[in-house]
DNA sequence: CTCATTTTATAAACCGGTTTATCGCTACAC
DNA sequence: GTGTAGCGATAAACCGGTTTATAAAATGAG
């Protein structure tokens, strides 16, 4: 039950090495006659190349690689990072190239993983997220000259191509939309702030809201969790003048204020408008369906991994921009409450 | 910046290649003095072993891989395999094993790609998930010899080990909990049919409500889909005589159901009751929050993923059950309605 | 002091492919 | 008939490690 070699080919087919070798890349160097006899014994045989011995060969591993660097456990409730490999694989998967996956507990520790991938010739590139201010990973990919693409972006890439989704307007639609139905006081539950994107929407948030004329509105800092997402939903409400419309950095932290209004009386949309990020079947399934901000996010891995596959071949790759994001009205934004 | 080689640290040292090897390895054939020096050096350099280079040498991979067999959309919304991914690299990180995560859209391709990973020396070892009856995986598993473990069984598993739960006492528990409560119709939204759990759940919820004297109850069979859980729940509650309590066999079904019973004006738990399974943040932000059966997912993957490496390793792995699924009460279950 | 043993180190083979250099042979132009 | 391409195939080097066989030097026993 070994597994056969290419000389177990040659044996059988009573020729050299390098023969196989031509006949199975399909590479000039044999005659047509013996390319289909060796042929016919690889299949025979069961015949795979070793993977190893190729990268061994010709310097490239054929693999790429993905390190994410957010808990484990808020991982599983994000849709976000399972679309975006989903959409990765689907690049990938034809060209039958594995996805190595690690997640990280910090930057220093995803740094260490890149240079131990690439040292150890296990990826011919990776894809990045979560890009931050003044982030060292840049500098550090750079450094080893590893092809690499970010999913973000376009500014603070240190140079590194990415895929980048036009936030801003997003968002200035979003606060448009609210505006237009009489909100004034308009609240932002964002994610982390030290990441790029983070900030990116929080300005476009300020700069569209103070456009319009209004309040000058609060920006509340998070982890994505739905328990901080409940607790900043309550604070707010709780205020004196509670904001009437609150827009969210991704659809958990807004199921949970939907829990949170339910829990004060507050009834949503006639009281309190509720906007998330990034659409999923959970925004269509609560109750009233959640208004989003909705991205193609298998798109945005798609197309990296494209992008990541050129850039290993030695070719140049710009940064692109996605389809734009759609603002999706449902029922959990409404009038504001006079 | 080109990677530096076992030749470059040994040309530095003024030593042979082997040196070089034995001295990184930790084993007898250099003196403490040399073994330092080699050690130094390598450390300046930033070098690290090719891991192509030891796979050809000593045949093996050192990396481990899953093929995840689902529609790439439902994956995005399956907090299970995020969480199963992570428990996985937990085991895995420490030994700086990486795990190939490739998804397939069917069977065949499936055992395509264990066969390629195999014969491409890719990884020593996969662990399968999603146990159907009469699955064709196992005999292919068999007949490559590739270490396996397999999440699911503990029957129909074809001599491979696995790591199961004990669905059969949860689903025993769940229905003593709603018989308690005074529920007597009670109905089972499952996943797909062909899947053994399925099977082992429906089997363990038919025997629990006839041993209790219950009148015959009704399963309905789905994807697993938020869609699907809804359209299931509007026919059940459109029924002349609804079921008065539903078990679903995941979380975003029945997080579905609570908005179709919102829909219809029927009160949770008040009129009906909703059990889901495995639990996720969502449940306890929902409103009313689920009562669930409460799986270690995360430690299903470790497990699996240590019996993997001593599988690996040419050690027996025997299978092992989990901690006992829990059944946690929260406020969608209540007393029956009168 | 001699001989046996252990320690330290090296050269070379090997893993399974790819690629380069070479060679014999046929075909063709002149 | 000679010179030159071009085809089909082979031998051998190479990729970067591990491992075996072997040799030289240091150590120990008698």
């Amino acid at each position: 039950m070994r597994r056969p070699t290419i000389v177990d080919i040659a044996k059988a087919a009573g020729v050299s090495k390098g023969a196989v070798s031509y006949a199975l890349n399909g590479r000039p160097g044999v005659s047509e006659a013996t390319r289909q006899r060796i042929l016919d014994i690889a299949g025979q045989l069961g015949w795979a190349p070793s993977s190893a011995a190729r990268a061994l060969s010709d310097g490239r591993a054929d693999a790429m690689g993905l390190v994410v660097d957010r808990p484990a456990a808020v991982l599983g409730n994000e849709p976000f990072f399972m679309q975006l490999i989903s959409g990765i694989q689907s690049v990938l998967s034809g060209e039958a190239i594995p996805l190595l996956l690690q997640s990280s507990t910090d930057r220093e520790l995803e740094m260490d993983i890149y240079r131990r991938w690439y040292a150890e010739r296990r990826v011919d590139g990776v894809i990045m997220v979560d890009l931050r201010h003044d982030d060292p990973r840049l500098a550090a990919i750079n450094a080893m000259r590893m092809p690499a693409v970010i999913i973000g972006g376009p500014y603070e890439t240190g140079g590194i191509p990415c895929v980048w989704s036009n936030d801003a307007k997003a968002m200035h639609d979003v606060v448009r939309h609210l505006a237009g139905l009489g909100h004034e006081y308009i609240a932002r539950v964002a994610g982390p702030e030290n990441l790029v994107h983070t900030t990116t929407r929080s300005e476009a948030f300020a700069e569209t809201v103070s456009e319009l004329g209004l309040p000058d509105p609060e920006i509340v800092y998070t982890d994505y969790s739905g328990e901080q997402g409940a607790t900043v939903t309550r604070s707010l409400l709780s205020r004196e003048k509670p904001p009437t419309a609150i827009i969210f950095d991704n659809d958990l932290m807004a199921v949970a204020a939907l829990g949170v209004a339910q829990e004060f009386g507050i009834s949503v949309p006639e009281r309190l408008s509720v906007v998330a990020w990034d659409d999923s079947p959970l925004c269509r399934l609560v109750h009233p369906a959640l208004t989003t901000i909705t991205r193609d996010i298998v798109e945005h891995g798609s197309t990296a991994a494209t992008m990541l596959m050129d850039l290993a071949e030695g070719e140049e790759a710009h940064s692109r921009g996605t389809s734009p994001a759609q603002l999706v009205t449902r029922a959990s934004t409404g009038p504001a409450p006079r």
